[in-house]
RNA sequence: GCCCGGGUGGCGAAAUUGGUAGACGCAAGGGACUUAAAAUCCCUCGGUGGCGACACCGUGCCGGUUCGAUUCCGGCCCCGGGCACCA
């Protein structure tokens, strides 16, 4: 064994191990119980970034650590390869997006093989291959037969100069990033998938995701966001025609005083023919980006249509105006507005003259409502609403929804927040939506036989817009219908299409005559999943929505993807997240080719749990470099000595006592700390206050070497996910024989752990004043006795009387005078 | 704007179910070793007062519950993530 720690050489000898021994390389074992460990898969983007580092070394130590449970354990790894920065790149540097795809995935192999994650990489995928692309082709045709996808007009952000469609990243301020021009909505004709379909079923099963931060189950409800109110339909005066409109709160539907659409909504489009003022409303509104963020922090601004709405119940007429504020996307496009009780419409009635009539009024004295300072929202009892007048808003609820039920003027209704999820992409590099128009038979999906549809690779790209579009061979088809002459659909997929089922497809990545085999029932679900909390909503969401589809169309058959998840928050530097266009980047190679992937791993594993953001320090890099260095000399001074005598646990010192409970109770709190909590910072924490306390023992005894050898073979054992190399070759230097990878987790020796004697904190009315040591087995009034006999104790006690003695058994006691 | 998080020493953090605030590490200061430097090892390290024992204050701000609150409740301030075409 070297006297001193060089990386370089121990890395490379334990990575060899493992391609050699084919260590991670697993198969369906039936007699094992199987444990799938996966990490969102990257986006090539050209090299690992620190986020990376962090998200795949959190995956590795519990992929190891479950390996040592003695589990089949599968950790596969793929590329999220279509995307938008290859066709900027592609713009950029002239070089095609599929060959700056490939070769950026090469280069980060190489670098997380360097980094020694314990990936099966015959299960590689990438999302830009037809092997893996033409199944989800395959599967939209099939969803297509079932009804399950529909076309239909939606926005898109348009750049009239660049003459292209742009990402809601590409519009800055409201312009084009390249162009610099105001960017206009347009819409175009787009293909959906029916998720509100699952709405109810994606909703119900939240509940059963234990394994998953409260947080992302209560964002995912929220976004889902199903009410139940009210469909009713006011009158338009002076016609035969209806606007329905939705609300939550029909209970205050007698204090409506205006009505309020989308400025798209067809009856303001048609006030606008002749009304100057709502056309350049409108045209001012089609103006601005597609973003909802954008949309609600937007000035509340409207103007009066001219025409009224007839109230349902009243028969009063009341002003229509078109809003800004209203979401053609959500409900109806239209509402009913009610100042006295909803803040948004009191603010906008103030700004406009609108009247403010309060019909719901606090149920108790102790609430107050001051309608000139804002809305009252709470709900509480009717007055002034006729019939209606004395309920409560919950009576109010079901005794208008009867009326108007009774009517004919509207019903209950359920509504989602939820929208269908547009798939449809006019861009180049990504996935070809499988479908032919024909000018006779409409869009008709290209047959089995036909699939997949290759997207062509040789290509210039510009900034004028996808390549396919101008590319007559790509596009010029025939019908498999009718035969006659038709064209392909030039958009691609959402790249979320390829995200939403990737990790069904490693169970079986080499099958080329379906989607999924039978393999996927053993490898589902995933038994944890790891990533970023920024796809708490959009790529969990629809994940579990393909999950069931799949589920549906009898490929799988778990109803949900991914029983446990852990979030990993965000690598930081100077306080901001680290990004190219802050220029606060750390490039992980740099601390690789200098430390080793050991202190890399063992810095960000250390820095913080993973769950909270994660704040960069080079020095504290420098600290866990150290950290290894000294476990290195530790274990070449011990073994230096030769091979230590065999332990017998009944001829042990107090000293050599204290340093197997001490090395028994860390094997207790890490196997705690990793197995259940995920908190590998605390973890590394107990190792090396172990090894402080291991420093200081010294003790050349053959039971003193016997209880060393035993405690650093517990510490390299524990160490051994999150610092994999080193402690492949410490386990060999330790004279062990078997490759420490795959080795078992130490079983805690309980009869380490008694102690005759226990400290306590005695605190007199909450404030510490003392410790002492007791037996650990003392009653309650002989240790009132001792504890009333301490010194500092009388002196705050001051002979007053005890009115209370609190005792936590381990911990400390409490004397209230 | 809406939804979801977070805020503890000079810094990253710990305190797991309401029970010792600051473990572990970084930085800093002092010392040892060395011709010197690096590396390594030892000591100090929230604030104020005190020679000291110790006392008081202290977990974003204001208030509450409790024998006891970083932890629970109410209100506020600031920072971050997401908002449907970045992935």
């Amino acid at each position: 064994m070297d006297n001193t720690y060089q990386p370089e050489q121990i890395e490379a000898a334990a990575r060899e191990y493992w391609e050699t021994e084919q260590t991670f390389r697993v198969s369906e074992d039936p007699e094992r119980e199987k444990y799938y460990c996966l990490s969102m898969f990257p986006y090539p983007s050209g090299r690992l970034h620190m986020g990376h580092v962090r998200n795949y070394t959190i995956g590795d130590v519990i992929t190891r650590y479950q390996r040592m449970q003695g589990k089949n354990v599968l950790q596969p790894m793929g590329w999220d390869a279509f995307g938008l920065p290859a066709e900027n790149a592609a713009i950029q540097n002239r070089v095609p997006p599929a060959k700056w795809t490939r070769e950026n995935i090469a280069y980060m192999r190489k670098q997380l093989k360097q980094l020694g994650f314990g990936y099966d990489w015959e299960r590689e995928l990438a999302t830009c291959e037809p092997d893996y692309y033409r199944w989800e082709q395959w599967f939209f045709t099939q969803l297509f037969g079932k009804g399950l996808v529909y076309k239909k007009t939606a926005v898109v952000n348009w750049d009239p100069v660049d003459q292209t469609v742009l990402a809601n990243e590409q519009v800055i301020d409201g312009r084009g990033w390249r162009s610099g021009v105001p960017v206009e909505r347009r819409e175009i004709p787009q293909w959906f998938l029916r998720i509100t379909d699952y709405a109810d079923e994606l909703l119900a099963d939240i509940d059963r995701l234990e394994g998953w931060p409260e947080q992302v189950r209560t964002m995912q409800r929220n976004w889902i966001g199903r009410s139940e109110g009210i469909e009713m339909h006011f009158g338009i005066a002076g016609r035969d025609a209806s606007l329905p409109i939705y609300t939550t709160r029909p209970d205050t539907v007698m204090g409506v005083t205006f009505v309020a659409v989308a400025p798209e909504h067809a009856l303001a489009l048609e006030a606008a023919t002749g009304n100057p003022q709502l056309q350049a409303f409108i045209d001012e509104c089609a103006s601005t980006r597609v973003a909802e963020a954008d949309m609600a922090t937007l000035e509340k601004r409207g103007v009066d249509t001219g025409l009224k709405a007839v109230h349902p119940i009243s028969g009063d007429e009341v002003p229509i105006w078109a809003a800004n504020f209203v979401l053609m996307e959500y409900g109806a496009g239209a509402v009913m507005a009610v100042p006295a009780h909803d803040q948004r419409d009191y603010e906008f009635a103030q700004q406009n003259g609108i009247p403010v009539i309060q019909v719901v009024h606090p149920a108790s004295d102790a609430q107050s409502a001051d309608l000139t300072k804002a809305a009252f929202t709470d709900k509480g009892v009717l007055q002034d609403s006729g019939e209606f007048s004395g309920l409560t808003s919950a009576q109010a609820f079901d005794a208008i929804a009867d009326w108007l039920e009774r009517e004919g003027q509207g019903s209950r209704q359920v509504n989602f927040r939820l929208r269908d999820w547009g798939v449809s992409r006019q861009r180049y590099w990504g996935c070809p939506i499988p479908v032919i128009n024909c000018a006779g038979c409409g869009s008709v999906p290209v047959p089995e036989a036909d699939l997949p549809v290759v997207l062509p690779t040789e290509v210039e790209i510009d900034a004028t817009g996808s390549p396919l579009k101008k590319m007559d061979s790509f596009i010029n088809t025939t019908c498999p219908k009718c035969g006659g002459r038709a064209e392909r659909e030039t958009d691609t997929f959402d790249t979320f299409f390829e995200s939403s089922w990737y990790f069904a497809r490693y169970a079986c990545a080499d099958q080329d005559k379906g989607m999924l085999d039978e393999r996927a029932d053993y490898w589902l679900p995933v038994d944890q999943y790891v990533g970023g909390i920024e796809h708490a909503v959009l790529h969990l969401l629809y994940a579990r929505f393909f999950n069931k589809l799949m589920r549906d169309a009898g490929l799988l058959q778990a109803d949900e993807p991914f029983t446990c998840l852990l979030t990993q928050g965000m690598v930081l530097k100077d306080g901001a997240k680290m990004s190219k266009s802050k220029g606060n980047t750390v490039d992980p190679q740099g601390l690789i080719d200098r430390y080793g992937a050991d202190t890399v791993r063992l810095f960000t594993m250390f820095a913080a749990p993973p769950e909270q953001s994660l704040e960069w320090s080079d020095s504290g890099v420098e600290g866990a470099y150290r950290f290894l260095k000294r476990l290195w000399k530790q274990v070449q001074e011990h073994v230096a000595a030769g091979a230590a005598p065999a332990m017998d646990t009944a001829a042990l010192t107090d000293a050599q006592k204290a340093i197997r409970c001490a090395v028994h109770t860390t094997l207790a709190k890490v196997s705690d700390d990793v197995g259940r909590r995920f908190t590998f910072n605390t973890a590394i924490a107990a190792n090396m206050e172990l090894l402080n306390e291991l420093n200081r023992f010294s003790d050349d005894s053959d039971q003193g070497r016997a209880v060393m050898q035993e405690a650093l073979e517990a510490v390299v054992l524990m160490l051994s996910p999150i610092v994999p190399h080193i402690t492949h070759a410490l386990w060999y230097a330790l004279g062990r024989q078997e490759a420490v990878v795959n080795c078992r987790w130490p079983e805690v020796d309980q009869s380490a752990l008694v102690q005759a004697s226990i400290t306590l904190v005695i605190q007199v009315n909450g404030k510490v004043r003392g410790r002492i040591d007791v037996p650990a087995d003392v009653d309650r009034d002989a240790l009132q006795d001792l504890v009333m006999n301490e010194p500092n104790v009388q002196k705050h006690v001051q002979g007053k009387p005890v009115r209370k003695f609190i005792a936590v058994p381990g911990k400390l006691v409490n004397i209230v005078v």
